[in-house]
DNA sequence: ACAATAAGTCAGATTTTTATGACTACTACC
DNA sequence: GGTAGTAGTCATAAAAATCTGACTTATTGT
């Protein structure tokens, strides 16, 4: 069939778009261009945010390939989560659609 | 006071990229770019769509200046939605997007 | 040993989004 | 007058996203 590609095409901007839009996603993103981020810490910083969600939230900017999760064994031993290649690429779009909003 | 970072403020992106995640809004705005759209043609070309869903996101779309809401008052006498200067602008972006997924 | 910090998970409650089906209002056609 | 098309609204229902508070596991501090 060449002209039936599918019924069901999506967007291929869609699924990206749901996935950067949901609650804490920007702010989180922002804050992973600022530095590796923490847990607790974002807990601590990031007004109104609730473990359950941020846990959802960086779990799914990691399987997205957009954070990566690292365990740090020095000392304290914990997790920090950095903004990956695919993350930083993703950092002038961001900034378009500020100068947008 | 300990460093309250406080994050009240919020993204400039974060509304924007809500509102172009929302169901259907990638769709509607894909077609837009196509050319002009309207109501029931929506409903019967989107596979899926509810009438409800649809007018909400029209409206939002609108509300938010990306779509320009045109009384035809020509013989069959409708409505059409045409991509606005603001929503070409976002054009781009969109494709960035897509070349990302 | 006991308490604190870090990084979560889990079940259940609440909120927000999306979908359904019935109904409205206006125009046009036969 | 009856039927169909266009463009919706409204109340309600179902589904998805988000929040809450209790609980967990492992490490570190006193």
């Amino acid at each position: 069939m060449t002209t039936t590609t599918n019924t069901e095409k999506e967007c291929p901007a869609q699924a990206l778009l749901k996935l950067l839009a949901g609650k804490w996603k920007p702010e989180l993103f922002k804050l992973a261009v600022a530095g590796p981020m923490r847990f607790n810490s974002l807990l601590r910083q990031i007004n109104g945010a609730n473990k359950q969600s941020l846990s959802v939230a960086l779990k799914e900017l990691e399987t997205a390939g957009l954070l990566d999760k690292i365990t740090v064994s020095e000392k304290p031993l914990h997790i920090e989560y950095h903004l990956s290649e695919k993350g930083k690429a993703l950092v002038p779009i961001f900034q378009q659609l500020e100068g947008m909003a």
